[in-house]
RNA sequence: GGGCCCAUAGCUUAGCCUGGCUGGAGCGCCCGGCUGAUAACCGGGAGGUCAAGAGUCCAAAUCUCUUUGGGCCCA
């Protein structure tokens, strides 16, 4: 039974009931068991990190996640759903440190390792309880029960057994490299826990003194002076030319070497006044010279380093040529100088501790202070030693740690690796045959990033983590465990016991090769890593292999930009290291939620936004539409809250159109299953026939984009058919419908239209938000038990009339224009107008007009419509004569004056009638006067108190006459809209009754008395009275039209007793007010009487006393019974596989391709087959490609045609994607074919030169060339030779005309601007009709430029056909067909058809 | 410095792939209307250097290049 919605969309409150309402059916749990037998479908959650409460672009990112689950349940999926949380890591141990106010890993390990983990546990989990409640505030259904979470034993078991595979396949090593690292969270940092902010450091150029010549240094410039202690040589470009350059300023003197392209740079340093170079040396050349490292005598390790190369230049083609040219070399404190020590035999010396101090190695004027500290000291003692050059500061980009923001610095440390240099190649493949959406988050994003992939550090000297699975004996052995029943055995291990650290550090393994014990590598791993295996690691894999049989890999993912190098990436790297394949095949790469200014929030910006907030003020159902509509997922969002408060205006609409439609629905107890749809169907008027076409069409679409995750698309879709189509205007088409009191077949079909619509329209928008679509649901339907556990509405194609709705825009351009004027003449809708009239261009026009003119009629309160002809002219129009004294003086030069007064005098429709004819002949002093057209010309001047405007179709005069008839009805309006105003100010119910007394002056009241009966109608006035002094309930005074009304109204208070007797099924108003006058206001009180009896009740009918009678007996035996579902009518689930293995042997098809091709709407192999190669392209998601293949598929009978299985023989029908008995895959068998006719179509044609080329009469060419100039050319000579010739071409006329002289030959252009001359790419009929007719004049030669362009609007095959056709025409009609195309716009293939087509090649 | 993306009215945006008719909406502003969906709703108007510049073209918001500004990522 249909019920009635709350009066005012209140969200807040709406929501919280809806969730309520969730909870209390179980809905989610039961939605998901309809949806187990269906497709699986395996969606992995990104885990957020559970750090704090959740932020706007989570909130945005979830909801993504959501309409997509939904949506695939809707379409049958057997959604898995896990959510997930990444609770593991640095940033939560630095949260905890805050929390108890310790500083460093001292003071952790002071503290007990024991209880600083158990606190960040208990930290991660109660974040994660506070995050999953905002995610249900949300609104989003996933399995809340039973989230996957990094901290498991099960996942951490995953973790490992992926490391052990790492390991086995080689993968996983550790080495010393220098690495990036933490000074204050004392371990290793991934690059993608690297932030770059703007800082300040020292920028100092620094003398290295060449050994052996005094006075003259090597210039290094350095932003990091504390490197400087472990300096071990110094860096040079063999290529680039140095200099040895004196630099003078007074007295002053300095002799550096450095690069010669730099000295006027270097020079202005210090305001050097004058150099002179004393001797260029090549880079090369500089290679072994020998420096005294400046730091000698201050650090005491410098003194005692050996090797070969130490403290000499060495070169290296990675020197840039910027600042000196010089570069100090420290293989300790960077990667590259790491790498470069590694060619030469230098020691990566790093004298700097974990936290960031120099150890006892740099003696004691340096050791224990802390680098940055150093830096100052440093620079002190550069200056007092004289060698420091320069000395300045520098902002620049300095990498600092994600979580405590200090500077990071380069240390040489031991770490593990993940040798993803090893599966690059795989995972480039890989990333190829993921579907990314938008395609550049793939091809481009993810492909560079991984393209410029490192190894993967993924050891962490910390705590909160999971443990590296890694342990060593002291004799080198070393064991990767894969699970926890490998450590069953080992000591200190119990079942069950926690996985963390310290725990797990407890657990000793006893080494195979010496027996002695095996301790764990004390690290824990990259927190990314954790998430990087959440595809497996939430399946329970590898403990148990069932589920990972079932769902892996992942159907769908998505994230933010930002994951290219994080949850992307990881996932990717650690799926290819265990599986040797990506973990899934289609990931939508979402933006950014920024700030209204489009900044990033952040809570040092002080401008984050809560979604709480903006839920509490809008509700979460607008603030996910806005998110899903306001631009395309993967663009960034610039927050703006009226983006919010407009998508809340949106819903209250819906929300307006949904408690119009079930208030009158629940009075007349529609029920939609219980009406028979031939029935309704053959009811409907157009305009239902209309919104039935506009909703099917909205299926389609919505459907399409979401398939192809265009969910903005979808989402604006569904708004303007909200907005437009159903509330501005099917609403305000049928309200008089709705209005009417009794219940004919034609208020059925309004209802049933509305109702279908409404449905269908909650239902596209459920997955987008979730709330209001289940509220009106219920009220709508509700068999279901929610709408999330409905079937995705499929389109009925044949129901779209594209004629009707291009009728309907005609209707409402023409109300828009009407209801324009009437603005503009101040002239109010509620007074009729007496007549329009439409003036049509074309026939076409006109026969749009005609099927809708009630709707016009209605919408415009417009009394008649005329029709003019379209060759007509409309005849009220007056006519006027304007002569032309000039032309007429001319010829008649002394009468001229007398002529143009004659002239206005006579009729001028008869003066044209005549001209359009010829000529006007005119009497004048006994002679006859002809008056040629170019004498006169005429105005048109519209009858008085007409409008005339423009529309597409033609023209339109509005007539604004006044008769009596139109003021009285235009005073009743306005009378009964008083009324009307008046029943709402006493807050009366609809269905009440009332009296009403009028006063008004004596013409107006006798047009009241004229209409009394409908006002009594309009206004539920059981009595109307007109008196001098109105009283009642209610008095009041009006002023219309400056005219003054008084109206008294009283209620009747009849409205209790009519609400009673609604239960009598069947029963009129009319009935039930005579039983109420009768005295009778409950079912009750009728109880004993029989139909005779009531049907003696004065006023009521026979059939009303039955209906009561029945219903009084039916009373007493039968308790109320539930009407049955109405059965589904959507295309089974058998069905549409069966057409997606008809699609799937499309070439290029696959199964996502299929499905969208199938959601919209081509669920036949009939619909697809006929399809226009455009209707198929306007599938988004689809590529031209495809929809090429698709075309030349169906041309081919590939739908039809019962193959032969290429390896046995046997029968293959077109549905079957495999022999049925052999078991051979089936697959392109168009293609196959394809594939003989080219190889056959290879063979030489002799090719003519422009030069020699003579074009043959019968003969058709195919002119290969980028620039249309042999065809023309060839085309004006024939021209000059007298042949007639015709062009058609892409190139513009006037251009075409100007360079080559054609003459008369006509010209067109092939052009989609659709003016004179001008074709349609489109319409090849009409340029073959055109050709044909032209041949038929014989000798003639035709250029047909641009076959691309027709090729490209076209199906080949089309173009092929027509183009066969043409040709067979000129051979008959000796002439010459010449058809220019470039050749570079084409397939080879198709190229190679139409070179087969003709009879030479140019 | 490099890669990817973005820039259209005061604000949020459609159109760009595939060049062509008067660049289309919503919000806000101004003016008006409606009142049996109503703490709503509807219509009209004003408002555009399509970021700037150059190029290709008969024709550029649309294609190309350069510049500027913004976002993400990297160095």
């Amino acid at each position: 039974m249909i019920k009635q919605v709350q009066a005012n969309y209140n969200p807040p409150e709406l929501e919280k009931r809806v969730q309520k309402f969730w909870n209390d059916t179980n809905a989610y749990k039961l939605t998901k068991e309809l949806r187990a037998h269906g497709v699986d479908y395996y969606f992995v959650d990104g885990p957020p990190y559970t750090t704090g409460y959740i932020h706007l672009g989570t909130a945005w990112n979830k909801t993504i996640k959501d309409a997509v689950v939904r949506y695939k349940r809707m379409q049958k999926h057997n959604v898995r759903d896990q959510p997930g949380y990444d609770m593991h890591g640095l940033p939560i141990e630095v949260k905890v440190e805050q929390a108890i106010g310790i500083k460093s890993k001292k003071d952790i390990e002071t503290y007990g390792i024991d209880k600083f983990v158990s606190t960040c546990k208990e930290y991660a989990l109660d974040f994660q309880r506070k995050m999953t409640e905002q995610f249900k505030e949300l609104g989003v259904w996933m399995d809340w029960e039973q989230p996957y979470m990094t901290i498991a034993p099960t996942y951490v078991e995953a973790a490992w057994w992926t490391l052990k595979k790492a390991y086995d396949k080689g993968l996983l090593v550790s080495s010393n490299r220098v690495i990036s690292w933490c000074p204050r969270c004392e371990t290793a940092l991934a690059e993608a826990e690297i932030e770059y902010d703007e800082e300040k450091d020292p920028s100092i150029y620094v003398r290295f003194p060449v050994r052996g010549e005094a006075g003259v240094s090597l210039l290094i410039w350095t932003t990091t002076p504390w490197t400087l202690p472990a300096n071990m040589a110094v860096a040079a470009h063999p290529d680039y030319r140095y200099a040895k350059v004196k630099f003078v300023k007074g007295d002053e003197s300095s002799i550096v070497i450095i690069l010669e392209s730099l000295i006027d740079q270097v020079g202005e340093l210090e305001g050097w006044e004058e150099y002179d170079i004393l001797q260029l040396i090549e880079g090369d050349d500089l290679v072994g010279k020998e420096y005294v490292p400046p730091l000698e005598g201050e650090v005491e390790s410098q003194g005692s380093m050996v090797g070969k190369w130490v403290h000499k230049v060495i070169p290296s083609k990675t020197v840039e040529a910027d600042m000196t040219g010089l570069v100090h070399i420290a293989p300790g404190h960077g990667p590259e100088d790491f790498e470069l020590g590694k060619e030469f035999g230098l020691e990566p010396y790093c004298p700097v501790d974990e936290s960031g101090r120099f150890t006892k190695d740099v003696g004691p004027r340096y050791a224990g202070l802390h680098v940055r500290k150093a830096n100052g000291q440093i620079i002190e003692d550069l200056k007092a030693k004289g060698l420091m050059f320069h000395h300045g500061t520098i902002e620049h980009r300095y990498g600092h740690c994600w979580r405590c923001n200090s500077g990071i610095i380069y240390r040489n440390t031991n770490q593990w690796y993940l040798r993803i240099t090893q599966v690059k190649d795989l995972m480039l493949d890989e990333i190829a045959k993921v579907r990314w959406t938008p395609e550049w988050a793939g091809s481009s994003r993810e492909y560079d990033w991984t393209m410029n992939a490192r190894d993967w550090c993924i050891s962490r000297q910390r705590y909160w983590g999971i443990p590296l699975p890694v342990w060593t004996c002291k004799c080198g052995q070393m064991k990767v465990i894969g699970s926890v029943d490998e450590l069953s055995v080992a000591e200190g291990y119990r079942k069950d016991m926690e996985l963390h650290r310290p725990w797990i550090d407890g657990v000793t393994l006893k080494c195979d090769k010496c027996g002695s014990k095996m301790k764990r590598v004390g690290d824990v791993l990259d927190v990314w890593f954790d998430a990087g295996v959440a595809s497996w690691a939430q399946l329970g894999f590898p403990r148990s292999r069932t589920e990972f049989d079932r769902w892996w890999p992942a159907k769908f993912i998505t994230e933010a930009h930002d994951q290219t190098r994080g949850w992307f990436y990881s996932q990717l790297g650690s799926s290819c290291v265990a599986f040797g394949r990506a973990p899934y095949q289609s990931v939508l790469m979402h933006g950014w939620m920024l700030d209204p200014q489009g900044q990033p929030m952040s809570k040092s910006k002080g401008n984050v936004i809560d979604p709480a907030k903006v839920i509490a003020e809008f509700g979460a159902d607008a603030l996910r539409f806005y998110f899903l509509r306001v631009s395309a997922p993967w663009e960034d969002i610039s927050f703006q809250h009226e983006g919010v408060k407009n998508a809340r205006k949106t819903l209250n609409i819906l929300w307006n159109v949904a408690n119009f439609a079930t208030t009158y629905m629940s009075i007349d107890k529609f029920d939609p299953s219980s009406v028979d749809p031939a029935a309704v169907r053959s009811a409907m008027r157009p305009e239902d026939r209309w919104l039935v076409s506009r909703t099917e069409k909205l299926k389609v679409e919505v459907t399409r984009n979401l398939d192809s995750l265009d969910l903005h698309k979808a989402c604006r879709s569904l708004e303007d058919f909200i907005l437009e189509d159903l509330s501005r205007w099917y609403v305000r088409l049928i309200r008089d419908r709705m209005w009417s009191e009794s219940t004919d077949m034609d208020k059925v079909a309004a209802y049933f239209t509305l109702h279908d619509a409404l449905m269908t329209a909650i239902k596209l928008l459920a997955p987008v938000c979730p709330h209001i679509t289940e509220e009106i649901f219920q009220a709508l339907d509700g068999s279901k038990g929610s709408v999330h556990m409905c079937d995705w509405p499929i389109a009925d194609l044949t129901q779209v009339d594209d004629r009707l709705e291009a009728s309907m825009r005609t209707m409402q351009e023409l109300v828009e224009e009407i209801t324009k004027e009437r603005q503009k003449k101040n002239m109010k809708l509620r007074w009729p107008l007496q007549r329009i009239i439409i003036h049509p261009q074309t026939q076409e026009t006109l026969d749009l007009l005609r099927p809708m003119e009630d709707v016009l009629l209605s919408q415009a309160n417009v009394k008649n419509v005329e029709y003019v002809p379209p060759e007509q002219e409309w005849s009220e129009l007056v006519l006027d004569v304007v002569p032309n004294p000039n032309a007429i003086g001319k010829v008649y030069r002394q009468w001229s004056s007398k002529i143009a007064v004659l002239l206005k005098n006579r009729p001028a429709a008869t003066i044209k009638e005549a001209i359009d004819r010829g000529e006007y002949s005119l009497g004048i002093e006994g002679q006859i006067v002809k008056i040629e057209p170019n004498m006169v010309s005429f105005t048109s001047t519209l009858p008085e108190n007409v409008t005339g405007v423009k529309f597409t179709g033609g023209d339109l005069y509005i007539d604004f006459n006044m008769n009596e008839e139109i003021e009285a009805e235009g005073y009743t309006r306005e009378l009964i809209r008083r009324i009307q105003q008046m029943r709402k100010d006493m807050k009366l119910d609809v269905e009440e009754y009332v009296r009403v007394e009028v006063r008004a002056p004596t013409v107006i009241e006798e047009y009241f008395k004229s209409w009394k009966e409908h006002i009594m109608k309009e206004t539920r006035a059981l009595q109307m009275d007109f008196k001098t002094d109105p009283k009642g309930e209610r008095e009041a005074s009006w002023e219309v039209e400056k005219q003054r009304m008084d109206i008294a109204l009283t209620s009747l208070h009849l409205k209790e007793g009519l609400k009673e007797f609604t239960k009598v099924p069947g029963l009129s108003q009319e009935g039930a007010l005579a039983v109420i006058r009768s005295g009778k206001t409950k079912v009750e009180d009728l109880k004993g009487m029989d139909e005779a009896a009531l049907a003696a009740i004065p006023g009521i009918s026979k059939s009303d006393a039955r209906n009561i009678a029945h219903f009084l007996a039916r009373q007493d035996i039968v308790p109320k019974a539930e009407a049955a579902p109405a059965p589904s009518k959507n295309l089974d689930t058998g069905d549409r596989d069966l057409m997606i293995n008809y699609l799937m042997r499309v070439p290029r098809m696959n199964q996502l391709k299929a499905e969208m091709v199938v959601d919209a709407g081509y669920d036949t192999v009939d619909k697809v087959a006929q399809a226009s190669k455009d209707a198929l392209r306007a599938i988004s998601g689809l590529g031209n490609k495809t929809v090429q293949e698709i075309m030349d598929y169906a041309a081919a009978g590939g739908f039809t045609k019962v193959m032969q299985c290429p390896q046995c023989q046997g029968a293959v029908q077109p549905y079957e994607r495999e022999c049925p008995s052999c078991h051979a895959p089936v697959e392109a068998s168009v293609q196959d074919v394809k594939a003989g006719e080219e190889a056959d179509g290879t063979e030489e044609k002799p090719k003519a030169t422009p030069s020699q080329a003579k074009l043959e009469p019968s003969f058709t060419y195919l002119i290969k060339e980028t620039k249309g100039g042999l065809s023309y050319s060839l085309f004006e000579e024939a021209i000059k030779k007298g042949m007639l010739g015709y062009c058609v071409t892409r190139e513009y006329p006037l251009k075409i005309r100007s360079k080559y002289s054609l003459g008369e030959t006509p010209v067109v252009w092939l052009s989609n601007i659709g003016k004179e001359n001008c074709l349609r790419p489109k319409d090849l009929e009409k340029l073959s009709f055109s050709l044909e007719q032209f041949l038929a004049k014989k000798d003639v030669i035709i250029l047909l430029d641009g076959l691309e362009y027709l090729i490209t609007n076209n199906n080949f095959l089309t173009v092929l056909r027509f183009i066969q056709s043409l040709r067979d025409q000129v051979a008959i009609n000796h002439s010459i067909l010449m058809l220019a195309v470039n050749p570079s716009t084409l397939d080879p293939h198709e190229l190679n058809l139409l070179e087969k087509e003709v009879d030479a090649n140019l």
